[in-house]
DNA sequence: ATAATAAACGTAAAATTTACATTCATCTTT
DNA sequence: AAAGATGAATGTAAATTTTACGTTTATTAT
């Protein structure tokens, strides 16, 4: 089956509903996005986000995971809805309104094999190819949305390993925010929240001295979130 | 023609694409919203956010200004998209997927003769009757949208008359913060943002002494934000 | 033992935010 | 015409937050 099924069957009198998943992922500093390779017709050989149409008994939320599980072989992914595109030429071969979703992946537990049978590739925001349709304008939104969400929910996390360092974690927020931020004025306005929960390992993978690894504390932070705590992160 | 088609002549088979309005408006210190009585079954006489589906050939922006349009007969009214609604059984009728939009409407110069002949009816945002379907979740997400976003984009404008007076504009974002402001702080911090325009003219609906009219600057606004500037109100 | 390297830490200046009370302009009342 | 009433307009000092910036520390490799 193909996850997009732009095949002869469709009507061109008839409404679409599909879904299409901006997937980012973070590694070695750089913000990566996932993308597919198109093995069907039109627009064969283009890059593509992953997408499927909505099916009638499903709910536009289940679709978007339903896609990201084939693909990746995850579940509990952080995904969310971005908008619905719906120019009514957006698609040349039929109507179709798609709704974006984006999800947050930690790169590394993703199943590789799953995502090569499907063509897909990771590639750097700054080097992506041109993609098919308006998934470029998606990436665009979606991208803006996560640099302002970023600072208010701790959505960052989710491109992060459970446990992390603050370096990997300052180093994640500069590629959001597209900026250098100072390393002393980070680690304390991070430290002040009281939200990470310091661990007694230390990851020595970067440094001979190697730095402390963190999580996140869900729970306290549940817990702010209810009594109308709001935070800002960087 | 009624504005939402919920008639026979639907097919349980087909996956229907429809736009709701969250129609806000600000009076005497309130944010309202602009609601509507069912004339049709099924909930006939609950109330519901006016909407339409989406035409065949019609892009979903256009669908929605279309309906705000045939209901209070204003044009170039701001706009913008909130998020779809999707889940499988929010319609129990048939199938559809509501793409949410919310408008940000002038409240006095609708037209109210239009509106009436549509059964609608302006309520404050905490005397809101129970919505029909997921309407009320639409309002609350809708709400928090604004909330947000009132704070870094001049949005709020939107709801006064092009000529306002200072504390008008305090009033307002009093009501959608849902907190009183000091009234030397905000007056002080908005007027730093130079983004107002002091016109010669006072209001003297509300004091003896009349309140001096402003205008918000569009032009110096565009021309900052191209130039990447990022400001915050209040 | 020494060198090398990223991690960890503190402080002072600048900028922003907060809290708070009085005067001003104008109309109404007498 | 003077006095009273009312919302509009204004300034300043204290507290907090943000910014800028250099040194020490823990560890491994040589």
């Amino acid at each position: 089956m193909t996850p997009i099924l732009k095949d002869l069957y469709v009507q061109k009198d008839k409404m679409y509903v599909a879904t299409d998943c901006i997937i980012f992922g973070f590694d070695a500093g750089k913000i990566k996005l996932l993308v597919f390779k198109r093995r069907v017709e039109p627009f064969l050989g283009t890059w593509s986000l992953i997408g499927s149409f909505v099916r009638m008994e499903e709910d536009i939320s289940v679709a978007a995971k339903r896609v990201l599980t084939e693909i990746t072989g995850l579940d509990n992914v952080f995904m969310e809805q971005l908008k619905a595109y719906g120019l009514a030429d957006r698609d040349p071969g039929y109507r179709c309104v798609s709704i974006a979703q984006f999800a947050l992946i930690r790169i590394d537990d993703y199943d590789k094999e799953l995502t090569e049978e499907h063509g897909a590739h990771w590639f750097e925001l700054d080097e992506l190819p041109q993609l098919v349709l308006d998934h470029g304008q998606m990436v665009e939104d979606a991208m803006a949305r996560l640099k302002r969400k970023a600072r208010y929910q701790p959505i960052g996390f989710e491109l992060l390993p459970e446990k992390f360092t603050i370096p990997q974690l300052q180093s994640l927020y500069e590629a959001i925010y597209q900026r250098k931020l100072d390393d002393r004025n980070f680690r304390k306005k991070l430290m002040t929240l009281g939200l990470l929960i310091k661990l007694n390992e230390k990851d020595k993978t970067t440094s001979r001295r190697g730095a402390f690894l963190y999580k996140f504390d869900y729970n306290t932070y549940q817990k702010l979130v209810k009594s109308g705590y709001n935070f800002e992160i960087a």
